[in-house]
RNA sequence: GCGAAGGUGGCGGAACUGGCAGACGCGCUAGAUUUAGGAUCUAGUGGCCUUGCGCCGUGCGGGUUCGAAUCCCGCCCUUCGCACCA
């Protein structure tokens, strides 16, 4: 019988799309299971094992759901504007249009030799005008909202990519694009409320099916902290100091203040006498890289702005330093500064030679050494000495209300999200500027707001559109005046946070999706992507779901249940993959050689899914020689039709059986939780009971109806891990098509125990020696059982005090 | 520094609510078979020795328990995330 190859892969891959065998059928969608992997960017090199390892085996997952009965919708599209594209334009001269078409073809073309089930007609291109129309539309429905404005802020800008970049695009102070240092600007810019949104995307999480690290990640990311904010009148100036802290309890402690260099009253508050000093520090701040400011060996400069405050609580007179250790965006960007009770304040005073003074001691009493930042007893407070720092931080914040200078409120890490890019390959920002009215939202009835192909896209600090002026110069939709059209475009993080809600829906003409259908459609029932995704992309995504929730868009607040994230598969050396390190596994060749089931059963075996790991050659010609075992085992079934009496029951019998039920049973759970390589190692197991049966049991004794039943049920769950192999094979042994169309084996519980057990005997918790009594025997009979086996016998002479028995397990004779 | 996850044979990795550690596979050893094979089959494979009814073994040290990879306490190490967050 010929062997699995990709001869065979394509046969099917044919045979599948001639019948139409992955049409999705929107008349179940009573039984609809949504299946989604996070969808790629088309670059131009072929699928890696990445992809291989995402897509391929969510697919398998997908295909369980389906044979399971579910009408499985599993779509796929792509994530197709982005830099890449324009930058290689920008090197070769190729339009980011044509590239992106030309490797999204490719791109289908390896997605259906992969085998996967998805249904072409549901997908999605983020770069078509039929999609981006929508995603303008989405924007505009937030802008009407009021959760998107424009404003002037400092902002992060990629020098390298020339482009504003959101706050969780910055990676250690660098772009998380090239590695470049990220610098500060001020320009004026798209935001959208996403921090309106902190409490609720963080309650969100508890409910969601998610790992727990990455809900962990979400929760760090919106960084709630509790505190306070306290006013601070500044000396000879009608304007106050607002601070944030966590630590109210140590305001007696407060001596003098930090601003942020950017921060608005710096100017206002610095004397004449320290201008000079104070601007030329803030220049030097502004020039500093994120990177530098943030650096490890970090140096804490700051300098005086000869201004002082009035200390809210004691009245005395404090000065206002700015010190870039303070950053504008968390807090109200200024702190009081409490070097006795804070490490960055106390180095910063120990540098500048300011007063250190104490008003916490620790709980009992002693001078614990400063800066002591714990929890204590507050001292040199005042009326609050005595007071524990707990109850001293409701009391004085308490007393600050009463006073007007102060309350307690809640402070977010989280930043609004900027979404403007001064980049050519994304979505127009659908607003105008008029001389007369202002900014304008683009009429929904003018979308899309389509992407001129002709301009200039090499950046030069500018947005690309700028260069074309037909696509800049606009008629005012309120006024009919001349106007100007935003030149920037969206994050495409903006595209991807709601291309799962177009999926069920994409043809829609008339909306981005129709709320009754998608109401049936999602939530998402599994998601399945990287980690890296695990603040940006799913943090978007759930904020753009929930604001479309408020807008009675959707009906479900959260837009995946169950998340899921395939680990990484390293090089053979343990490391990254990567071009320059010469250790890329290119799939092309190995599917070549041993046909795509092959590999997609490796990474199902070979790893932990959701560790990933390094990748092993020898573990896919493991994996190459149990499929061709399987095939021999058939083509032994199908030829060798000798095997017809049925009725023996044997131990033999017995033994296959009990295989065989387990491996059904334990392959539905471990799939279930994306415990692939359990799964395999059950199908191996099956495979040899199969063979040792055979080796038992002479040809003409064999039971051939439960032959043949353990090797359809063995074919049956390896359809979704080897799908074309094992189509093949059922066609073999004359099975219907599809194999797809049957249902998932189902065991009997019965089945799942043995006639009879080994029991482990222990003595003081050690083996000393196992016996076989009939499962579900007795504890009685178990001891008995155990007393009687001479080994035992000697340990338990001297007398047994306690006897401890776990039926089918052990028994343990404590002397 | 803070937070999370994790340390199990030569390797990838198993082990349900505490109950025979090392499933399955790789590699290795011996044998069989074949004209040949990146082939197949059989047996073995955690370590140690004094080869026994033996001892020791899940990062290290304690503890709870009849019994611990699993639970508790204290360390060490690795990976990931955040990082002057006030």
């Amino acid at each position: 019988m010929e062997q699995y190859s990709v001869a065979i892969d394509r046969k099917w891959q044919r045979r599948w799309e001639d019948t139409g065998l992955y049409t999705f059928n929107p008349d179940r969608v009573d039984e609809k299971y949504y299946v989604l992997s996070m969808f790629s960017y088309p670059s131009g090199s072929r699928l890696h094992v990445g992809h291989w390892y995402n897509f391929g085996l969510t697919d398998s997952w997908a295909r369980i759901k389906r044979m399971q009965g579910y009408e499985v919708f599993q779509p796929m599209g792509f994530d197709a504007f982005g830099l890449p594209a324009e930058n290689y334009a920008i090197q070769t001269g190729i339009h980011p249009k044509e590239s992106t078409w030309a490797n999204i073809e490719t791109m289908r073309e390896q997605l259906r030799a992969m085998g996967g089930m998805f249904d072409w007609e549901y997908e999605v291109v983020t770069c078509d005008p039929d999609y981006y129309c929508w995603t303008q539309w989405l924007f505009l429905a937030l802008y009407n909202a009021g959760l998107a404005y424009r404003a002037k802020a400092p902002v992060n800008w990629c020098p390298d990519c020339q482009t504003v970049l959101a706050n969780e695009q910055v990676v250690e102070g660098t772009c998380e694009r090239c590695d470049s240092p990220v610098i500060h600007r001020s320009m004026t810019q798209w935001f959208l409320r996403i921090t309106d949104y902190a409490d609720r995307l963080l309650e969100g999480l508890d409910d969601l099916d998610w790992p727990e690290r990455t809900k962990e990640m979400q929760r760090n990311w919106i960084g709630r902290s509790e505190g306070a904010e306290i006013r601070f009148p500044v000396e000879g100036e009608a304007v106050f100091i607002d601070v944030f802290t966590t630590r109210a309890d140590t305001l007696f402690g407060a001596n003098y203040l930090v601003l942020a260099p950017e921060h608005p009253l710096v100017s206002r508050i610095t004397t004449a006498e320290y201008h000079a000093r104070v601007s030329a520090y803030i220049d030097r701040a502004a020039r500093k890289s994120e990177l530098e400011r943030t650096s490890l060996e970090r140096e804490k400069t700051g300098v005086f702005t000869g201004g002082y405050a009035e200390h809210p609580l004691s009245g005395e007179r404090i000065p206002i330093w700015v010190a870039d250790y303070v950053i504008l965006s968390y807090g109200t960007g200024a702190v009081m500064a409490v070097p006795g009770h804070d490490e960055r304040d106390h180095e910063f005073s120990t540098k500048h030679d300011l007063p250190i003074p104490r008003v916490v001691t620790s709980v009992n009493r002693d001078e614990a050494p400063l800066p002591f930042v714990d929890d204590g007893v507050l001292v040199n407070s005042g009326d609050f000495d005595g007071m524990d720092s707990a109850s001293a931080r409701e009391a004085i914040t308490a007393e600050l209300e009463t006073r007007g200078l102060g309350k307690a409120t809640v402070s977010y890490r989280l930043r609004d999200w900027l979404v403007s890019r001064q980049r050519y390959w994304g979505a127009p920002i659908p607003m105008i500027f008029c001389p007369e009215c202002g900014e304008v939202p683009v009429p929904e009835a003018d979308l899309p707001v389509e992407l001129p192909d002709v301009v200039d896209y090499a950046p030069e600090g500018r947005a690309p559109l700028e260069s074309a002026p037909e696509f800049v110069h606009t008629r005012c939709p309120e006024c009919g005046g001349d106007a100007e059209r935003d030149v920037d475009t969206l994050d495409t993080f903006v595209d991807s946070s709601w291309y799962f809600l177009r999926y069920p829906d994409n043809h829609n003409t008339d909306a981005p999706f129709s709320r009754a259908w998608i109401d049936r459609m999602l939530p998402v029932d599994q998601y399945v992507g990287g980690v890296e995704h695990a603040v940006m992309h799913l943090l978007y995504a759930r904020f753009i779901n929930m604001v479309l929730y408020d807008l009675d868009f959707v009906g479900f607040p959260e837009p995946f249940r169950a998340l899921t994230h395939q680990g990484i598969i390293l090089g053979p050396d343990g490391r990254r993959m990567s071009k320059s390190r010469g250790n890329v596994v290119s799939p092309d060749d190995y599917i070549a050689d041993h046909g795509s089931d092959v590999f997609r059963m490796y990474l199902a075996f070979g790893f932990n899914y959701v560790e990933g790991g390094a990748w092993e050659d020898e573990g896919i010609r493991a994996t190459a020689r149990f499929l061709d075992r399987v095939r021999r085992w058939v083509a032994t079934m199908a030829e060798e039709n000798t095997t017809t009496d049925a009725g023996i029951e044997g131990e033999a019998e017995a033994a296959l059986e009990y295989v065989m039920h387990q491996a059904i049973a334990r392959i539905t759970a471990d799939a279930e939780v994306f415990q692939f390589n359990t799964c395999v190692a059950r199908m191996m197991e099956l495979t040899n009971a199969l063979y040792r049966y055979a080796g038992v049991v002479d040809d003409g004794q064999r039971n051939g109806a439960l032959l043949s039943e353990a090797t359809r049920t063995l074919l049956l769950l390896m359809a979704p891990f080897a799908p074309h192999f094992a189509e093949e094979m059922w066609e073999r042994i004359g099975g219907t098509y599809s194999i797809f169309d049957q249902p998932w084996p189902t065991w009997d519980p019965d089945k799942l125990t043995l006639d009879t057990v080994e029991i482990a005997v222990q003595v003081n918790g050690k083996l000393r020696a196992t016996v076989t009594v009939p499962s579900g025997a007795t504890e009685e009979e178990v001891e008995a059982a155990a007393r009687a086996n001479e080994r035992v016998a000697g340990h338990i002479e001297d007398g047994v005090r306690r006897v401890i028995v776990v039926p089918d397990k052990l028994v343990n004779f404590v002397t």
